[in-house]
DNA sequence: ACAGCCCATATTGTCGACAATTCTATTGTT
DNA sequence: AACAATAGAATTGTCGACAATATGGGCTGT
């Protein structure tokens, strides 16, 4: 009855919903192509049913979006979409930010250098593996929403924001921009939450989220 | 094939969403409550499908919570789940708000004072009726989510958190505080869109919800 | 009296089949 | 050749039945 048994064997439609995101956020299933029923719940090897519950579920995540009697489609951001994530983002991350700051201790500091050592490290020496720089910057700010003490903010970055960029970055396979940059900024956010100084730290999240997505309105034009 | 059809007959599975979101919002399905897919699938006349997809829905909007082989739960907010809430609404009101002041046009402007004035009037004439009052404060923030013209924000506010709130309103049986307060407030508010500040209109939006969480925190001590 | 076990019952999870709707391609007409 | 109608195929929506799991109550033994 422990956790064990619990990891082991969840339900069909949760475990079919695990490997489908992870599909979509790969871009193992382009974005805008069509959720054929009949053919995962082959390759899956279930029934329709719990498919279909699995796929409700992506809906709810955003990755999916259902016409009834026509079915579901795998979600393809615009450049107009990925910018109302950032705005949202930016509100949301900068208030995860501010609340980090009021609650981390000097261990919870000491994790954040040491993420910022090792982004740092891994870049420096591979440049060409891009995808854990890109999976490095989303993990600071994991990180951080996690130390805001925020559950429900932690869920609703982690569980629909923060996937939504990734497919996003898949499907226009943009590597990420200005890392030099990047790192002093993260920095300067690290001080702050250090210095236990809520407000520039909401500031200065608020700010680099604004830039990343300055760059990326530019990049789009 | 045009929209009467559409809304005439749409799927089983989301007319039930509707209706069991509706029955957890106004409380007829009492938080904390097991959700019985026997006895709601008799209820609404359908088999048990539809109704789990609905209900995988419903989790979505985090208005139920599954437990694998167990079932659903009505969600049952703490007060700390609301705080947090609060705290996220601060936020990402507080962007609506900037966005829609940089957006609104003179007519949009005419239209939230309009609002306002009914709230008023309502408030004044039958001070009895109190749902009323506490549906139109949302009405008058759903009004500028949708005028800050970031779809995305203002689905995850109208389609989850205001739902949430509701239910808490119902759960508690909480009167409105501090209407006189919050309407001088709302004009502020729409005085800085009026006047295209974004960043005085999020501030004002900011602490107006700010008051309204310390308020909250009181009444619950 | 009480703890622990076991069985009956209810509920959830899964499946396959059928009905309803949409999509596709062919045919026929202008 | 272009377009409309239509028949067929494919897909989605719905249902009822069965399997797996959890719940609750009674029994036994100490």
């Amino acid at each position: 009855m422990d956790s064990q048994t619990r990891l082991k064997t969840s339900t069909l439609a949760d475990s079919v919903f695990d490997q489908i995101r992870t599909a979509i956020v790969k871009g193992e299933l382009a974005p805008g192509s069509k959720v054929n029923e009949p053919q995962l719940s082959q390759q899956y090897g279930i029934s329709r049913g719990p498919l279909r519950e699995a796929i409700r579920r992506l809906e709810g995540c955003k990755l999916v979006e259902i016409t009834p009697n026509v079915g579901a489609k795998v979600v393809s951001l615009n450049s107009q979409q990925v910018i109302e994530i950032y705005e949202i983002r930016e509100a949301l991350e900068g208030l995860s930010c501010r609340l980090a700051a009021q609650k981390a201790n000097a261990e919870d500091c000491k994790n954040l250098r040491k993420l910022l050592a090792n982004h740092e490290q891994q870049i420096q020496s591979e440049n060409g593996r891009l995808y854990y720089q890109k999976e490095g910057d989303l993990d600071f700010h994991y990180l951080i929403v996690q130390l805001s003490g925020n559950t429900r903010l932690f869920n609703l970055l982690c569980d629909e924001l923060y996937h939504l960029l990734r497919l996003y970055r898949v499907q226009t396979s943009s590597s990420p921009s200005r890392p030099v940059q990047a790192f002093k900024e993260h920095h300067q956010i690290v001080d702050a939450i250090e210095s236990g100084d809520g407000e520039l730290a909401e500031l200065l999240m608020r700010r680099h989220i604004a830039s990343a997505k300055e760059t990326l309105i530019q990049k789009i034009e």
